[in-house]
DNA sequence: CGCCGGTACCTAGTTTGGCTAAGTACCACT
DNA sequence: AGTGGTACTTAGCCAAACTAGGTACCGGCG
């Protein structure tokens, strides 16, 4: 059901604080997305790369491999702005049904 | 963005109301679902059957070929209650984040 | 020194659930 | 006979999740 949501949430993450997959991933697991894989993190983080909404720096790390930090760009800002949008009208569409319906 | 919702919704409309494949693309569409394919709606019916969620009885039309009735069964009754369940949470986590980016 | 655990990233292949874009068929009305 | 509304079906595509690995860097410990 989370399809289509990681996106807009990492990006939103991205937006407050520019950082790398690892860390994103830790960031979703204390706000409930415990079962998102690593896979489909970085996978998505290639994806938003591409589409150019994301900027992209690499950062040496003392603790291991160098980290691939990410920062939203206008584009990006642009993408959430509409993605939140959308979101908001989804929520409402089907808060309305949830209240209609029979329990 | 949708992915997943559909199915949760569709299969609510028919617990209130059971009904067949046509009326629902009406019914979706008064309720914001304009661009949703019919078929994409019928194949939903189709995969929600083969789940055994729902019941399917052949009705005879005046207005055209004969319809597909769905209801909802109690195996589909589960599903729903289990659908708005974790709409709730995934929800809740979503206006978490969205309360806290920066704008 | 070697290896282990934590950090950090990447990939290939599959499944799910949307989408488009057709096609079929029934019926009433003109 | 043709048109338009009703009603269902199918084939094939695509995005975005998933599983299930692999690679590599680093510090610390025996």
């Amino acid at each position: 059901m989370l399809k289509g949501t990681l996106e807009g949430v990492v990006l939103t993450a991205l937006s407050t604080k520019p950082t790398h997959g690892y860390e994103i991933v830790g960031w979703l697991r204390e706000r409930g997305f415990e079962d998102v894989a690593e896979g489909t993190v970085y996978a998505l983080l290639v994806r938003i790369e591409q589409r150019g909404l994301v900027d992209v720096t690499r950062v040496p790390s003392d603790k291991g491999p160098s980290r691939k930090v990410y920062s939203v760009n206008d584009l990006g800002q642009e993408y959430i702005n509409e993605f939140w949008a959308t979101w908001d009208t989804l929520a409402n569409r089907l808060e309305a049904i949830n209240r209609g319906r029979s329990r």
